[in-house]
DNA sequence: GTGGTCTAGACCACT
DNA sequence: GTGGTCTAGACCACG
């Protein structure tokens, strides 16, 4: 449940980017109830502000509701999940690849070390 | 010239990252003089306090040289060079493989994604 | 029967707007008996505490009697309910009069825009 | 300078309507710096928190845009600014409209009582 | 100096 | 108990 944090980008990005993973990987279903904000932080040792901001930000990005005093619940449009996965994917998919273009690499390398590289993840998980 | 910056990440930290990819990909050759700081700052658009510091870590990093009274210099050293790139490129790599495969994609997709992506910019590219 | 809510403003308070106006508008009657709280909670999807702070506020304006063992009623005072309406009606005017001056709009502005609002509302109905 | 705050009503939110009538009247110029987050908090007596959230929000609208390290500057688009003053007039209009018609009020009612009103706001100006 | 983020702790409306 | 707002004061990156 902690979180690794990276000093250079802010803490609540980094929660969004978090729970938005939960959901998409089914560990927070659409329309389930999610923890308190002030047990949310004390989990992830953060002040409960900022895991405010965090949930004001996905409410604003339609991926959580908030219902007067009974708490925050997973948006229930499927859709809308499987279109956040789309957007992250993407994202990360157009950083490494213009990233690894901008470092020199062309086309084939580029497939090349992805399959090298998932590899290498097979035998460590077998 | 201009870099688009993303408000999130310092500064500085995307004007290093901006100044090993030129190194790498070869606009920066290791021996090279670099412009000035004012001139830099002109060019990017930030304030030469900024540009200040990012050659301060960059020097910290071996990456350039400062030599008294003549200007900054990228190393001379190749083997520096081709560590960079290859540390820039793991980076990319690790942060992608393991951002897909917390969304939920094995090993497969993450290839065949991969490879479809770079088959339209090769199209893109004719 | 579903009031919409504004998120920014105690429902408390938009619950007695709402019952002012059904009162003024005659759906409930000087001396009409009131829909318990429970079933005003119910049919309104608010929590009954809220409802009884909003009954709570309303005696306090003398616009609904309790009578013990009774339930609660609305006032028998048809002049109170002329208060209110005036009341109401001049704060809504206040306000539109007020925020449309600082929005620069001259008196003669306002009126040629509410003449036109009206015939268009007209319209509709027709 | 001093602005009478609603209670009932975020104080982020006064706020923000507040310097949208400020640039609305022409008081603040599209393209003008917007003086800084701490001063404003002292002319208002707010938290400078508070007055950032105003300014973030403001921003989210595209009214306000920051310019890193010198401040916060007023949209230089007209368009924009234009469309914020219909906007608020359309709001006002309709809250008002539809808040006189549920005190039972009718149309022609309605255009007497504001040209009515707007009559003796002139007396007093003269 | 500027804005951006974070912590700490408080009060409120609502269930 | 829940979330929403506000205050207070701190540190950081940027100019």
């Amino acid at each position: 449940m902690a979180i690794e944090f990276d000093n250079n980008l802010p803490i609540y990005l980094q929660v969004m980017d978090y729970i938005k993973k939960q959901i998409i990987a089914g560990h927070l279903k659409p329309g389930d109830k999610i923890i308190s904000v002030r047990e949310m932080a004390a989990e992830l040792q953060i002040n409960p502000n900022t895991i405010q901001r965090t949930f004001q930000e996905l409410e604003r990005e339609l991926i959580v509701e908030t219902r007067r005093g009974l708490g925050r619940y997973v948006t229930s449009e499927e859709t809308k999940i499987m279109e956040i996965k789309k957007d992250m994917a993407s994202n990360l998919l157009d950083h490494f690849i213009q990233g690894m273009q901008e470092l020199g690499f062309d086309n084939v390398d580029i497939v090349k070390i992805v399959a090298h590289a998932v590899n290498e993840s097979n035998d460590e998980q077998e």
